[in-house]
DNA sequence: AGCACGCCGACT
DNA sequence: GTCGGCGTGCTC
């Protein structure tokens, strides 16, 4: 007689909007981590058996199908419950981050096969400099430790930080373990991966949004096997199963595109130092204008700091000079002083190349009536609408609508009335070949730039000389290495000064730092003019004076007194609706019932700043909390007591960046 | 996220 | 009289 084979209760993490696990029934123990597909109303999903104990009381289901893939390690498991726990998102909703059944399936066997394992790390590196040796030396026997640490690598932009932190990276590999790259805008990244493979001679696996699915398939299974030892990638290669990470870098940690602004609401440095914790690996930030969370963390002790104060190869940080617009001011309907149009004159009869940086795309921001004033604005947000000549049309950059100019005025109709006010790069392409008719000019923007291959073309271009003038939004800004360029004009240098935002001062130093730094890198001095109505602001004196310490030391101080972060806490609430009045209503409602107490303030409810979008009228919430108060469990008791109406929206913003 | 069920407008 | 719109509700 054959025994009926014992069958166990498991709990299931499914990868959808749900935070409890799930309860099957399996053949036997399952181990956590295991990944099992499981049927869910009427249809199959896939998910990774998880370590809590299961229902015992509710009704199951059997699993369908254990999968021949490897498990979720516990560290990533723990990372899970973490991040979900932190921001407050559905664990479900950040187990999908790790975990898409398209990754799973294997390739098919005649797909060609992408080279892993391959990265050398006995190759020697490149000669370093005393102070650059110093700074490897020290990484190097951090990550040796194969323990948790961070450590800050500060160094001016130019000083070499690239090669050093490549040498932690070899070592990582020395102990066989996996190393982690987060970078911003990855896809953009040509020149970082060519450095990378003349460093290891191999390409690293790259992560991010434009890879094709086999692409994708592929390097999951390579990370998840062990077999890809290096992966540089964007934010969501945080949530990659790695079998046995030993370090993670990220370069560029000021950068706001680490913070996801939708889905579960995360902040990719901050959680890289959390699942660095977890999987017990030093974590390397890296920044020329760290920001003051960082700073913070190191002046306390928090994080190891190492200092890289000397631009490499003997280049200079390039000089930095205000131009004063309101002494040297355009000519009506032009946005470049006669100034700076004169040291790109001198700049280009010396053969080198000149590049104006505004942090706008398209013609102009705002197209009006000039009979009767009418902005011509988006109908579902509340924006203006940009104009662009390359389309050409005028269109929402907050949901993609957009109209033609129209011939008369919807208001006044006056025909042929509208006129273009302020720029964008576009007019500032505009100008540049009206001034410079025999120059090439190249401009750099999203919209005009689409992925790697044409960023790269463009990279290409300016490195051969074959265009005298870039003219570039902030994509020009990040990591690009141009030999001949040593002129960079700063249209609009008090641009991201305006409004209230909390980090506008700290994130217009990072940006203006960033932009001076492709400056001038080769023999070639660099020099910097940035253009302001108001240079005495102490954002444009912190950049002539180039001492970021002393700046960061003074936001400190603002911030410090009412508890901004990081010297507090804050939270966001969002609330949505298509009808205004149901928003402002579950906005009070909310408000009503706020936490209180000691060091607990709520702000709002407040218009946001864009207080239509794509059709929703938006109310903000700001709860702000002593640094030793954890918002969670306050915000947890609060949006319990609310029940909202179905067609309100919530959206819940732990540490937010953006104040939009 | 799917994929139902469920109650109101234009068609063979 | 039906086909089908997507609102809302559930999935171990």
């Amino acid at each position: 007689m054959e025994q009926p084979s014992p069958t166990s209760r498991v709990s299931v993490l499914l990868p959808y909007k749900f935070d409890m696990a799930f309860t099957y029934e399996a053949q036997g123990p399952l181990a956590p981590g295991t990944l099992v597909r499981v049927p869910l109303g009427r249809r199959m999903v896939v998910g990774a058996v998880w370590d809590e104990p299961p229902d015992e009381a509710v009704k199951t289901r059997p699993v369908a199908e254990v999968l021949d893939f490897p498990k979720l390690p516990e560290d990533l498991r723990t990372f899970i419950d973490w991040v979900g726990g932190y921001t407050l998102a559905p664990r479900g909703d950040v187990l999908a981050l790790t975990l898409k059944e398209k990754l799973l399936e294997a390739p098919p066997k005649r797909a060609k096969s992408f080279a892993f394992g391959g990265a050398d790390a006995a190759r020697p590196g490149p000669a370093l400099s005393v102070i650059q040796e110093a700074a490897a030396v020290a990484l190097r026997s951090t990550v040796a430790e194969a323990a948790f640490s961070v450590t800050l690598l500060d160094g001016v932009t130019g000083s070499g930080k690239t090669e050093v932190y490549l040498e932690a990276v070899a070592a990582a590999l020395r102990l066989g373990k996996q190393v982690l790259v987060l970078l911003p805008e990855i896809a953009l990244s040509v020149q970082m991966l060519a450095r990378f493979e003349a460093r290891f001679g191999a390409r690293p696996a790259v992560w991010h949004s434009e890879l094709t699915p086999a692409q994708r398939r592929e390097t999951y299974r390579a990370v998840a096997q062990g077999r890809a030892d290096v992966v540089v990638g964007a934010r969501s290669a945080l949530f990659l199963p790695f079998a046995d990470l030993g370090l993670i870098v990220v370069d560029e940690e000021h950068e706001t595109s680490f913070k996801q602004e939708d889905g579960v609401m995360y902040h990719a440095r901050d959680m890289a130092v959390v699942r660095g914790k977890f999987c017990a690996a030093p974590v390397l930030l890296v920044s020329a204008t760290p920001s003051l969370e960082t700073a913070e963390n190191a002046a306390q002790g928090r994080y190891r700091k190492l200092d890289l104060p000397a631009r490499h190869g003997g280049a200079t940080m390039p000089r930095m000079e205000a131009l004063d617009m309101r002494e040297a001011p355009p000519e009506r309907g032009k946005f470049l002083s006669p100034l700076l149009v004169a040291a790109m004159r001198e700049t280009l009869a010396r053969e080198e190349q000149a590049m104006l940086f505004l942090n706008r795309r398209g013609y102009a921001p705002l197209t009006l009536c000039r009979t009767c004033g009418h902005r011509l604005s988006c109908p579902h947000c509340s924006a203006w609408l940009v104009e662009h000549k390359a389309s050409p049309r005028l269109s929402c950059h907050h949901c993609g609508y957009s109209l033609q100019r129209p011939a008369k005025c919807p208001t006044c109709e006056a025909e042929h009335s509208f006129v273009p006010i302020g720029p964008g790069v576009e007019r500032i392409a505009e100008e540049v070949a009206e001034l410079f008719p025999d120059v090439a000019a190249l401009t750099m923007a999203s919209d005009v730039i689409a992925g790697p291959a044409q960023a790269a073309e463009a990279a290409e271009k300016i490195s051969k000389r074959e265009v005298g003038i870039i003219i570039g939004t902030q994509m020009v800004a990040k990591g690009w290495h141009f030999p001949h360029l040593t002129l960079v004009g700063v249209v609009d240098a008090d641009l991201g000064l305006a409004g209230g935002d909390l980090r506008a001062g700290e994130h217009t130093v990072q940006m203006l730092h960033q932009v001076a730094g492709r400056a001038g890198r080769a023999e070639a001095p660099g020099r910097v003019l940035l253009q302001s109505y108001d240079p005495s602001h102490p954002v444009i004196e912190a950049l002539l004076s180039g001492d970021l310490p002393a700046f960061l030391e003074q936001e400190a101080a603002l911030r410090r007194p009412g508890h901004w972060p990081p010297f507090g806490r804050l939270a966001a609430l969002i609330v949505s609706a298509e009808d205004e009045r149901i928003a402002d209503q579950a906005a009070r409602a909310l408000a009503r019932v706020a936490p209180q107490g000691e060091g607990v303030q709520m702000l709002g409810p407040a218009p946001a700043p864009i207080a239509l979008l794509r059709g929703r009228h938006r109310r903000r919430l700001l709860l702000r909390t002593r640094r030793d108060i954890a918002v969670q469990p306050l915000l947890r008791a609060w949006l319990a007591q609310v029940p909202l109406p179905r067609q309100v929206k919530l959206d819940v913003d732990v540490d937010p960046v953006s104040f939009m």
